[in-house]
DNA sequence: AACCCTATTGCGCACCTGTCCAACAGCGGT
DNA sequence: ACCGCTGTTGGACAGGTGCGCAATAGGGTT
């Protein structure tokens, strides 16, 4: 029998467990039994803790996904210039989509049709986001150094064009020069946000 | 007994029933027995003509995928002037990403893992709508109408814009000004390809 | 009209899924 | 040392899955 643990320390080790599992078979192939052997324990303990599968998985991906936003939000309260933090959001957001990370997006997009609480809280994070970075370019604004008649569609043009290069990446398997695309996004957005070129990237590639 | 029918025909029925159990059930939660039940026969037929699962969705996602693919070549070689191409490009881009279709493209990244087949035709149809826009780029820097240095990045550039928009507009089930994105990608797209402002989409709209 | 070929049937098989629950076991308080 | 609360077990359960196969039926040919 494995050891007793302690109500919260239990759900989390059930919760880090399932991320383990989604990451390595998908969300959609994600199952109780999974997730036990995962855990070493047995299936019937995850339902002690959670009602459905649909409340675990949720759970699940927003611990992944939030761990992320809390990054940024951390890197962003490091920086004290306006301009200074939206370069540091390129680099976090950038980061933070590569890999498995979006996969795990994707997945819950795709999921959300057949899991409520799944695509709950996928909307929840994708809204936090985009305030993350409406309220950086309003400060941007405030400050002067930055103009945008409105921040909250730029926003969310910024965000689309990323999740779009991060979409790229995912389809084609094929490698792809990550700073060259963070580059060109940080140049469009130095224009959507009337930066001076070479603002938010100092090392300016090839391409336009 | 459903009437017999020839083995072609037969064939194309079935695609067409599981493209519309797809479209309404999601790629993921389509079965043999609901793709049956569309046609009205029995669910042994499906494995007479398709090998698995795996091989039959993939061949309704191509069939679904392929039909804007064509319609876009096929209203592209109605004009002459590559930037009316362009265009039109644009116009039905984004048309063809709207509602059901684009859903059907994210439960095919998301299924790709597990299942080959689906896989290599989202790859397949994805490079070649890159390489459609890739020739229409080429085709306006031959005729000079257009500068553009890397066209093959330069297309994959576009595309991924157009697809986080598509992206976020499923994400965000909000109602999302469809015209106003629209022009603000071909905004963008103008200033890639060295193009005029205004020369894509004549009626620009409010933002940048 | 007889016949053959094959499209079509309908069920069986093995396996997997989420959920539930009675029994069990270990820790904390008495 | 005892005992009760509750974390934990492991299997039962009903349903659903893709797939395979012997039997059937119906159209085209002779």
């Amino acid at each position: 029998m494995a050891t007793r643990m302690q109500p919260a320390e239990r759900r989390s080790a059930i919760v880090a467990a399932a991320i383990e599992v989604m990451l390595r078979k998908g969300m959609a192939a994600t199952t109780v039994r999974d997730v036990a052997e995962q855990m070493g324990t047995s299936s019937g303990l995850i339902h002690h803790y959670f009602a459905s599968m649909d409340d675990l998985l949720a759970a699940a991906f927003d611990e992944a996904a939030s761990g992320d936003l809390e990054a940024t939000r951390l890197a962003l309260a490091a920086e004290d210039d306006p301009v200074a933090r939206l370069r540091v959001f390129f680099g976090t957001y950038a980061r933070a989509e590569q890999d498995w990370a979006f996969q795990l997006w994707l997945d819950a997009w795709a999921e959300a049709g057949r899991r409520p609480r799944v695509q709950a809280t996928s909307r929840r994070l994708n809204v936090a986001w985009q305030r993350l970075l409406e309220d950086l370019i309003e400060q941007g604004v405030a400050s002067g150094v930055m103009s945008c008649p409105e921040p909250g569609p730029a926003a969310w043009r910024i965000l689309s064009l990323l999740d779009g290069l991060a979409l790229q990446a995912v389809a084609h398997r094929a490698d792809i020069d990550r700073e060259a695309v963070i580059a060109w996004s940080a140049a469009n957005a130095e224009r959507e946000l009337g930066l001076a070129a070479g603002t938010l990237v100092p090392y300016q590639r090839s391409g336009r």
